[in-house]
DNA sequence: CGACACATGTAACACGTTACATGATTTG
DNA sequence: CAAATCATGTAACGTGTTACATGTGTCG
């Protein structure tokens, strides 16, 4: 529930309106997010059906803008956000789906897909690094950038420990489910 | 679209019907994505009427199996999602996007999410360790452990990233968004 | 004036989850 | 027979994306 939750996030400090919580949430994602403003008054509607927000009247500074304050219900629900952990992805992560999908039936196409996976991330890397190197260091997007790098170098490690543990050719079947190369 | 392409690939072998996907993509998730049985049936139609899986009749050893199979286009489609890396995610995280939303307006409270997510992660890291060392080791169950544990250790890395650039008290706001503990 | 940012919204869709309905077949 | 498994499906909902409609305000 990230945009939900992120805009109660937002909402802490002060009332705000809808077109400025999409600019915002954007900013604060170091432009890794760019929420559609429809979204955010889609979600602000169930959040205030669901008593997280309430609506506060419009700005005195310019009537159009629909002002929502958090509730003690949406305040209890931010923070229980912010200090618990997000639910262990596991299998749902996408790299980690593909893998283990073919690893079962197929050991041999699943090193070509560990392959293929990680000349991809490994060409990655050397992007991040060299946009981290030239990009402007201010706090949001290092600490995003930091967390792209970190991520992919993870991935790469988990890619070696597939090789390591998936059986060589001889124990596979017979017929690999993809011929070609990958 | 972890599902539509995971469903592809359960497919490459041979025609198959709805249940035996459901259980199937269960089975080799290592049990950790249990797919609603509802869920197949919509997201064959969609694939089916996309083009990318074609109904192949009943089987002939129960007629209530309703078969489909790959078709060339579907066969492509699923090559590709093998062989192409996941976007990354970066501030899609749901732990990246809760340190981030905050670190921007309030460094202290940052400092708080950080250490709270740290507990909690440390807390589960432990918990999978133990149950690598007691748990059986077939090939699945030991890629999906060692996916999960890598992953948290990635995410402890890059909290201690977070703190290293956390500006100290003095610089920050005076009233934090959050006054309380986490 | 015309273009662009501001501000609120609707529509349509894909994806994912939970829950439920409806039968046939197998098995204790 | 009763219960569990097999097998196909529908309904309702939340979340996220893209695209569009509709106005107001501002600025060159």
């Amino acid at each position: 529930m990230s945009v939900p939750d992120g805009l109660l996030v937002l909402l802490q400090d002060e009332p705000k309106h809808g077109y400025q919580l999409a600019t915002e949430f954007a900013e604060r994602t170091a432009g890794r997010w760019n929420l559609n403003t429809g979204q955010v008054y889609t979600t602000l509607d169930r959040l205030a059906r669901d008593g997280f927000v309430e609506a506060d009247g419009t700005d005195p500074a310019d009537a159009r803008r629909r002002l929502y304050r958090l509730s003690d219900e949406g305040r209890a629900r931010s923070r229980r956000w912010l200090s618990e952990a997000p639910e262990a992805p596991a299998a749902r992560d996408e790299l980690v789906l593909r893998v283990l999908l073919v690893a079962a039936v197929d050991p041999h196409t699943a090193r070509l897909v560990v392959d293929a996976q990680r000349r991809q991330l490994v060409a990655r890397l050397q992007l991040m690094r060299r946009e981290q190197r030239t990009a402007g260091a201010d706090l949001l997007h290092r600490l995003a950038s930091d967390a792209g790098v970190t991520r992919v170098e993870a991935d790469l490690r988990w890619l070696d420990l597939c090789e390591e543990r998936l059986p060589t050719d001889p124990t596979s079947r017979t017929r690999p489910i993809i011929q070609e190369d990958l």
